[in-house]
DNA sequence: AGCCAAGTTTAGAATATATCTAAACTATTG
DNA sequence: CAATAGTTTAGATATATTCTAAACTTGGCT
C-alpha cells in the first residue's frame, strides 16, 4: 500500500494538471478550475454559458470571454470535441471517444449513443486532396409533450 | 408534339406555384421569385444572406427578413432540410432526399453524398417516448492548403 | 527572491446571425 | 370592391461568439 495515497487522497487538480500538460497549455488558475468542472464530472455536454455559471456557482471568478477561450483550446488540443446541434446552439462534450448523438429537437437536449449501438456499414471515399477528420451521426428525435 | 409547349416553354414560375399550393403558403411575389432561384437550379446549399445576396443580383426586392421567414417557411412544410454544420453557419438544402454530407471544415462548404454511399448497418433504439426524426450523418474532412 | 518576456485573462466593445415588432401592403373571399 | 386574414418590411432587438487592448500571471533566468 501506498502512504502517500492512504493517508490523503490525489489531489484535486492533479488530473486537470495532467491533461493540461499534455496539451501544452499553461496550467493557470481558471484552465485548472474549468478543467477540474469538466473532467471530474463523467461525461458531460456542456455550453460556454452554462459552464460559466457553474463556475461562478463554485465561487471560481473566471470570465465568459476565457470559458469561451479555454473551451476552444481545449477542443483544439483534443480534451474536448464540439458537437453542434441548432443554428444557435452548440455544446462541448467531454467524452472524445468515437460516438455519436441523440438530439431531442423539443428541448436541445444533447445525449450520448454508445458507439456499438451504431454502425456504418459503408463510408464514402474522401473528394480527392482531403481526408476525413471524424464522422457524425446525429439521431434527431422529437418526443410527445 | 404538344403544341402549347412547343410554342412556348412552361411559365417560369409554374414549378415554385406548384410547391408552394402543396405546401398551403399563399403564392406571394417574394415566396415565388424565392422559390424559382432554390428549385431552378438543382441541388442548392444556401444561405439566408447568401440567397439574400442572389435575389438582389437578380432584381429581385425581398428583405433578409422575409428570405428568412420563406426559408423557415419552406423547411416546415418540408420544401428544405436545413442543415447546420457551425455554431454560426447553417444552410438550407434543396436536396430533401434522404442523403447525407461531406463538410470542408477548412472553409465551411458543404456537399451532398449520394445517399448510396453511407449505409448504416445498425440504428439505435430510440428512447421511451421518442420517435426518430431523421438521422444525419456528416462526414468532416479538412484539406491541405 | 526578483525581473523579464511571453502567454493569459478580463471588461467591454464589436460582430454576426437570427428573430421580433408593428405598421404598411397584398392576396383571397364573399 | 370591401373586409379580413396573411405577408412583408425597416428597423430594433436578442443572442451567441469573438475581438481588443490593458492589466495580470506564469515560467525561465539570474
Amino acid at each position: 500500500m501506498n502512504e502517500i495515497s492512504a493517508t490523503r487522497p490525489e489531489r484535486p487538480f492533479a488530473d486537470a494538471l495532467r491533461r493540461l500538460k499534455k496539451a501544452e497549455l499553461r496550467p493557470t488558475r481558471q484552465r485548472l478550475a474549468l478543467g477540474k468542472l469538466l473532467f471530474d464530472g463523467g461525461d458531460r455536454h456542456v455550453t460556454a454559458e452554462n459552464l460559466h455559471d457553474e463556475a461562478m456557482r463554485h465561487g471560481i471568478r473566471v470570465s465568459l470571454a476565457t470559458v469561451y477561450n479555454t473551451l476552444n483550446q481545449f477542443t483544439t488540443a483534443g480534451l474536448l470535441r464540439e458537437v453542434v446541434v441548432a443554428p444557435r446552439r452548440s455544446y462541448f462534450d467531454t467524452n472524445i471517444a468515437n460516438h455519436h448523438h441523440f438530439f431531442y429537437e423539443n428541448d436541445g437536449a444533447l445525449e450520448d449513443i454508445p458507439s456499438d449501438a451504431v454502425t456504418l456499414a459503408t463510408l464514402p471515399e474522401p473528394p480527392d486532396g482531403a481526408q476525413i477528420q471524424r464522422v457524425d451521426v446525429m439521431v434527431r428525435l422529437r418526443r410527445e409533450e
